[in-house]
Parts: C-alpha cells; structure tokens; sequence
RNA sequence: GGGCAUGUGGCGGAAUCGGCAGACGCGCCGGACUUAGAAUCCGGUGGGGAAACCCGUGGAGGUUCGACUCCUCUCGUGCCCA
C-alpha cells in the first residue's frame, strides 16, 4: 500500500472531521436527559462510593481542578462497567471567607456571589464530561444543609462534645476571626498566611482531645491510606507520654508543674522555665528586687505571636528572683520567664535541662546558666565536659552524676525515677497530646448559626431540634471589622430562652466551614431527606467512601475534623465502622509550563473553558491522566495536550473508515468475540497478525484493569491505548481480506470500550456511529481472555556474562538445553564466547538466558 | 538536626517480582504531499565510535551470573517534624 493509499483510506472522502466542539456538548446534554449517571437504588450488588473533596466555589477552574475531576470520572465510569453501583456526587463548600470579603470589595452579597461561582463551577465541570448524580448536589449554604450541621452542632452538645470555655486563641487580623491551632499552623492563617496574634477569649469548642487515641489508633487500620498522611495526622495529634512533674516554690505555697517525656534527665535540671502567659509569671518576682525587669519584660513580649517567637534569634527571658526545688535531688532551681517555653502546649512551664534539651541548651547558653551532663552515650568511657558540649545530647544513654540512679539505662531510669516520684507524689504518668480541641466558633457572617441561645438565667441553652435551622439573616453589615456581623442584626439576635421563655440573645457566631465539610459525604446518601440528616439504613449499604481523592493540603485539617466525626456519628450508632474513608488518593499538582505553582496571583492559570474550546474536554482529560502518575505534579504543557487531540483525531479516522467492520462486530456481540479456538488457535495459527493483534488487545485488556484495581497509574493505560492504536492503524494499513476485517472489527469494538473511561464523547459518538446498541458507558467492561495472551514464541534475552548480546526466539517452555544450543548458534554470542569454558548458566525460562565463561 | 518522599534522554515519563533501560507522548531531524505554509502521513532520534563494540538511571562503594530496582555512605530537591 502506498503513502497516498494511507492518507485517504478507502471510504476517507466521506468521514467527516472529528470535531470535539460539536459532539460533545451534545453527549452531555444527552447523558443528563438519559439520568444514566444517577446512583442505582441499593440492592445486592457491589456497591462503589467514589468522592473528589467537596470544592470551595471560588470561581473559575483551571486545568489543575480538571485533573482531579478527570481521575474520579475515569474511575467511576470504569467501576459502572465493571458492574458496582456507584455512587459519584458532587456539591459546594459553599460557605466561608471568599464570599463575604467579596461582599465587603465589591457590595455583593455573599449568597449572590457564591450561587453565581456554583453555577459557572457546575457548567464547567459538566464540560469535562463528567458523569456526576447531579441529582444528589449539595450546597452547605442552603438551609437545608445546614439544619443539618446545626443538628450535628446540637448531637456533639449533648454528647459533652461541645463546650464553651476562655483560652488564649489564634486570632488571624486580616480576615477578623479566631482560627482553630491546626488552622494556625506554623502561626500563620492557613486561608491568608498572615502572622496570627494571640488572644484571651470564650469560645466554642469540640472536645476532640477525647478521641485523641481513637483518631491515632484508626491510623493503624488504614491501609489505603498514603503513609506520610498518616504520619502527618500522627505528629500533629503528638502523644507522648511521660510525667507531669511538681515543682515546690521556695518560700511559698506555690507548686510550678512541668511536664517532661525525659525524667531521666532531672538530675541535669538546672532551672525551671515558665511561659510568660503562666499564671505565676508575673507573681513570682513581687517582692523581689527582679520585680521590675520582669514587669518589663512580660510587657515586651505580650504582644509577640507565635512566628516571631519561633524565628527569634535569641531565645529570650528574665530571671524572677524565685527558687523552686527539685524533688529528687532536693537542689536548689532558678526560677526563669523565657518566651520560648510555650503557654498552650502542656502547662506553660519546663523543666530546664540544657545538656539534654537543644532549646533549653540553646537558653542556659545565652543566660549563662549552668549545663550539666547526667546522660552520656552508652559507648563512651566518661560524660562529655558541658563546656565543651557543641549541642545538647539528646539521646538515650546510660545516666551519670544521678544519685541513686546512676548506671541506669535511660529507660531503666524513666521507668525508676518515675516510681519514687509519684510514691513521694511529687508526680504524676501523664500522656501529653499536641492536639487540642477544636475551636470551632468563627466571628464571621457567611456560616451556620451556632444554634444556641444565651439565656441570662439558664446561661447556654441548645436550640431544640424542632426549631432548626436556625436561619441566617438575608442582612448583615459587611464591613469585615467590629465582630461577629450577626451581633448587629436585632431581628437574630433577640429570642426568646427555649428553656425558660424568658428574652435572651443568640450566638452571633457562626460554625467553622470545616464543620460542613466534616460529614456531607454522609449527606450524599440521603440528600433529600428532611426529616434526618440521612437515614442509617443508606449508610449501611454505602458508608464508607471507598475511594477518596483529593490534594494534601487537608492531611490534617480536613482528614482529622471528618474522622472525629464519624467516630462520634458510630458512637451514636449513625454509621458503619469507624473511619470514613477507606481508600485516600492524593493527586499532584498541574503547574505552570515552567514548572512553578499554577496560581491566580502568577497569572499563569490554564482554563477549562479555552482548554476544551481548544482541544476538547475528552483530549484534556486524556493528556491530564497521562501526563504523568496521578499522585505526582507534573507541568502543563500545550504542545503535549495537543498529541491527544490528534490521537484521539486518529481513532476517529480509523474507526470510521473500519465502520463496517466495527458494525458487524456490533451485531456479532452475542457469540464470544474473541479467539474461538482458545490457546491452540491462537499459538498455531498462520495468521501471525491477527493472532499478534488479538494479543495485544488483550494484554491492554488486562493491563488497564489491574491499573485501575491497584495501583491507579491511569498514566499507563493511556499510554498502552496509544500503543494498541498504533498496532491497529499498522494491522488496518495491510489490506485486510474478509478474515482479517471482521477480526479488526472485534478489536476496534473493543478499543471503544477501553477507551470509553477515559474519553466518554468521542468513544460514544463512534459508538453510536457504528451502530452500537444503547450507551457505551453502561455496556459491560471487556473481559481479557487469557488463552489469546499465549504466544506461538518467544524471545529469550541471551547475555554472555550478564551482558545483552542477542535474543533466540524459541517455543514457550523450550528446556535450557535447547536455548542454550540455539544461543551458542548466536555469531554475538559466539564471538564472545570464543573457546573459553562455561562457568556455570543461568536460565530463567521463557525469560533469559546467561552463560557465565571461567 | 531527625523522618519520609524523590533524582532515568532536549522535556513529561515507562520499566508493577532483581532479568533487553528509555515503552508511550512531546520536541527535534530527515522525507512525502504543497506554489508556499498549516494540517496529515512515512522514517529517524540516550551518548561515543567508520565499525566491532564501549559508556550510560545524581555520585562513590557493596551484594549478585545479572542492579533504575536490594544494602552502605554521600550530594541535590520537595514535604513533614523539631
């Protein structure tokens, strides 16, 4: 066949050109009339719940959002064909911060703007093709959702879980609001990156501390999870466990208590250390000529927030004329106020040991206070000299210059120490945890109403469930300053006590949107119910989520929040197990051509919209699955995307011109298509091509099922259908005679199928061009059949002392004589081997052959 | 400082169990078609060498008949924790 022949294939004239802009709003439009992705009622069949993390409607998409999008649908239709009942929703995060700052620039008012971004949102990722229960969409801005959470708000009040109490508090000043500790990390707003301040206020709070060990021993059954989350949720809640150690205050009735996981280190404690927000901070020094120098001091650091604290040079402090007393060996501690030692996390006070501990190495350094070694490595003959000490030594070792506890292993020692102080009860076991309760009360508009009433007599009163939800106010005033805007809404604010009748005043704060978030995939299943937030009997057919994708970034906040949730939704008997998500795939980033983040403010966003104008939402789908393994970033790229639009240009073509063929393997459906003759047939046949196609199509078969059952490295399977339509083409370009037709139209029927996942419209389209019955996406996948993966031969790599040095091509399990003989035949081989003696042979059948010469 | 990832052609990546390194795509080079271009199609494309061959998966060692893969050390990058 000439080139000429290859350009215009018979019949070429007519097929028309493949135009991604027109077929596909067509199949979309058509898909939702069709209601095919609805959620199947439960029944016995498998079921698959397949989430994408709940998206902040912040307005356009980029290519970055398509991405995950793209993975999830590709499962999903993938899961449908395999015969699950899937259940795919989607739905808006609906509330928070973006919406009510752009009512505050721009007068809009926050339910306007977000409706306005969820409908551009929902259009676009419909463009995508995605095959979302559209019925089931949420809003966590509705009432009807936020009853909901507001019930929820009400179940952890009753449980105990919800308690209001003052605490120094992360509070963010640009968006006016206080902010959880996870959502403070590093002492920076997760939303905005401003320098958090401290402040002293009564708040809302989830006692989630009291699942602190559930939510780190449910780590240990999530397989499916991705380790460095599970150690990211591991740090953040920091169990530790140790002892809480009481120090007396000479000359006074004051006890100072500090916490230390290292009691073996006490006889090295050479001051006690309080925060400056401790409670005996100030007291100590009255009377003391340092009164005055403290003073100043707690004056200074006041108003330090926690990044400037951390990133100080120097750690700094001030002694406070006050001694305490060590109870084991009775000596004689300085009493310190040094702004290192940290208020919230244990209780505001440490023990100082600057030969063990880097931080109180680092203070006694710039104080000048003593360093004493009571640890030293068990190899080493004597106790390195504190003067000459680089950094603190803060390993276990064997214990020195302890008293009676010299000689002891640290641990031996822990385990000593630990047992005469709380007989002495001078101490106490403590387990420590970083984690603490989750403030979940924001001074914000756009968010769920706490559902509690103040009461002057009866103090808190809940909001019965009756009367949720507690409605938001159409008005508030969005100024973004002065508090919680509802405080100035007369018509919220003044109610009467549910208790007592009486007048009273409600929250005027609003919940954490991270508490929307913390259950809708439970909502999903009962979306429309309104008289329970859903009902236990859909849990149990559908809960948990199977397969959960979404970025990092929410390893703690998000992933944590959820988890505790749905420990306290089992404990209420609301759900199956205990964790939510069985499966958490995080998916890498797409970033800019040059590598860099792809971010509004670099202006290098790719949109959707140009995107598939372009290039078609099935060829952008396809590039963003295979650029790169879905866990990994990987860079945009133009020129890339476009090779999809010409391959998927290809199959277009090919299958077009092969219509016939392709319809009559339609209407051949019914008997078994492939390899009637099974394994003979297919190792024997003369048919060499066919008998090569037939191979390849089922190897693909195979290979992108066990991708999708495993590893999920989608990334191959496009790669291996790009490589199956090459064999196709060059199968298609060597004039087939009738045999070999019907043969190519099994295969191209079939590679419809494969294809259909990943690129819905195009496969669709042809699918109905040539005259496939109903909808590709609700056919069965194809099965492989392992009889055609056999081959007549096979190559067996030949190394001469494990170097490549050619390939025989012999009969499956051809013995290690025969190969050995054949290879020896090799003129390479035999080159190489050139009289000298085999050694030894190594032979991996059907694989490799390596003949080692003395 | 500790922990976990990660490092492969010009680029994105593949090699799933220790067995032909670079599949597949992009880019590039050459060719066909074209007045020309775009599009499309065909061929080539890790480096060196005329070839036989040699070298090659951040670097240095090691285990092995055989190492991108396992081990030790080391460097770079990213994330987490201090």
């Amino acid at each position: 066949m000439n080139v000429s022949d290859k350009t215009s294939p018979p019949g070429s004239r007519d097929i028309p050109y493949y135009s991604p802009q027109t077929i596909e709003p067509k199949w979309q439009k058509r898909w939702l009339e069709s209601a095919q992705d609805q959620t199947p009622p439960r029944s016995d069949k498998r079921k698959f719940y397949l989430l994408e993390m709940l998206p902040y409607p912040s307005g356009d998409l980029h290519v970055g959002h398509a991405r995950n999008y793209a993975l999830g649908d590709v499962l999903a239709r993938y899961k449908r064909m395999r015969g699950f009942n899937v259940l795919h929703p989607m739905g808006w995060d609906a509330f928070g911060l973006p919406a009510e700052q752009a009512a505050i620039a721009h007068g809009l008012h926050p339910k306007v703007w977000t409706r306005r971004n969820i409908e551009r949102m929902r259009s676009q990722i419909r463009s995508l093709g995605t095959s979302y229960d559209w019925t089931r969409e949420i809003d966590s801005s509705s009432p009807e959702y936020y009853r909901w959470t507001q019930w929820l708000f009400l179940l952890m009040y009753r449980r105990g879980l919800a308690y209001k109490a003052e605490a120094t508090l992360n509070w963010c000043p640009r968006d006016e609001t206080v902010l959880a500790n996870e959502q403070a990390e590093g002492g920076v707003c997760w939303r905005c990156g401003s320098p958090v301040e401290r402040r002293r206020l009564t708040q809302w709070f989830f006692r989630i501390t009291a699942y602190a060990d559930r939510l780190l021993e449910g780590l240990e059954r999530l397989d499916g999870w991705p380790e460095r989350v599970k150690v990211m949720q591991r740090n953040w809640i920091g169990r530790s466990e140790g002892v809480t150690i009481a120090f007396p205050v000479e000359g006074t009735s004051d006890v100072i208590r500090a916490f230390t996981t290292r009691v073996d280190t006490i006889y090295g404690a050479t001051f006690l250390a309080l925060a400056p927000e401790h409670p005996l901070a100030g007291r100590l020094a009255v009377g003391h000529p340092e009164a005055d120098a403290v003073a100043a001091f707690l004056a200074r650091v006041k108003d330090r927030n926690e990044l400037e604290r951390a990133h100080a040079g120097v750690k700094e402090g001030v002694f406070s004329g006050a001694y305490a007393r060590n109870p084991l060996s009775g000596e004689r501690m300085p009493i310190w106020i040094a702004d290192y030692v940290v208020a919230e996390y244990g209780s505001g006070a440490v023990m100082g040991v600057p030969a063990h501990d880097q931080r109180d190495f680092e203070f006694a350094r710039a104080h000048d206070l003593p360093i004493r070694t009571v640890v030293k490595p068990a190899d080493a003959g004597s106790a390195p000299s504190p003067s000459k000490l680089p950094s603190a030594f803060v390993e276990d070792g064997v214990l020195v210059h302890s008293g009676e506890f010299s000689g002891l292993e640290s641990a031996a020692a822990r385990a000593a120490m630990t047992e005469k102080l709380v007989r002495v009860k001078a101490a106490e076991v403590t387990v420590h945890y970083k984690l603490r309760d989750w403030l979940i009360s924001r001074q914000r508009y756009w968010g769920a109403p706490i559902p509690m009433v103040v009461c002057p007599r009866d103090r808190y009163v809940p909001v019965p469930e009756s009367a949720l939800p507690v409605l938001l106010p159409q008005e508030a005033p969005f100024t973004g300053t002065h508090g919680s805007p509802l405080e100035h809404v007369p018509s919220f604010m003044e109610t009467t006590c549910p208790r007592c009748g009486g007048p009273a005043r409600r929250e005027p704060e609003t919940m954490d949107t991270f508490m929307c978030s913390s259950w809708y995939f439970l909502r999903y299943l009962d979306p429309h119910n309104d008289t329970a937030p859903w009902d236990p009997a859909e849990a149990a057919y559908w809960a948990p989520v199977d397969h959960y994708i979404g970025g990092i970034e929410h390893a703690v906040l998000h992933l944590m929040y959820a988890r505790f949730f749905y420990k306290v939704l089992a404990d209420e008997g609301l759900v199956p197990g205990d964790e939510p998500f069985t499966r958490l795939f995080n998916q890498g980033m797409v970033l800019g051509e040059n590598h860099e983040k792809m971010s509004k403010s670099r202006g290098n966003t790719i949109g959707i919209d140009e995107t598939v104008a372009t290039y078609g939402a099935d060829a952008l789908r396809m590039f963003e699955l295979f650029a790169g393994p879905p866990e990994s970033d990987f860079p945009w790229s133009t020129t890339g995307i476009a090779g999809l639009t010409r391959m998927l240009q290809r199959v277009w073509r090919l299958v077009l011109a092969h219509a016939d063929a392709v319809r009559a393997a339609h209407d051949d459906v019914a008997r078994p298509p492939l390899s009637p003759g099974g394994a003979q047939t297919a190792a024997q046949s003369a048919r060499e091509a066919e008998a090569a196609l037939r191979r390849s199509l089922h190897e693909t078969i195979k290979q992108i099922g066990d991708e999708f059952d495993q590893r999920m490295h989608v990334n191959t399977c496009v790669a291996a259908l790009m490589t199956l339509l090459n064999g196709l083409e060059e199968f298609a370009a060597q004039d087939p005679d009738t045999a070999a037709r019907a043969e190519l139209g099994r295969a191209l029927r079939t590679y419809l199928l494969l294809l259909a996942p990943f690129a819905p419209h195009i496969s669709e389209e042809l699918w109905e061009r040539t005259g496939g019955r109903g909808s590709i996406h609700q056919q069965p996948w194809p099965a492989y059949d392992s009889a055609a993966l056999t081959r007549a031969r096979v190559g067996i790599v030949v190394q001469v002392n494990g170097k490549w040095r050619g390939v025989v091509e012999v009969p499956p399990g051809s013995p290690q004589e025969e190969v050995l003989v054949r290879a020896q035949a090799l003129p390479t081989v035999a080159a190489q081997l050139n009289g000298k003696a085999l050694r030894k042979v190594v032979f991996v059948p059907d694989r490799l052959l390596n003949i080692v010469t003395g």
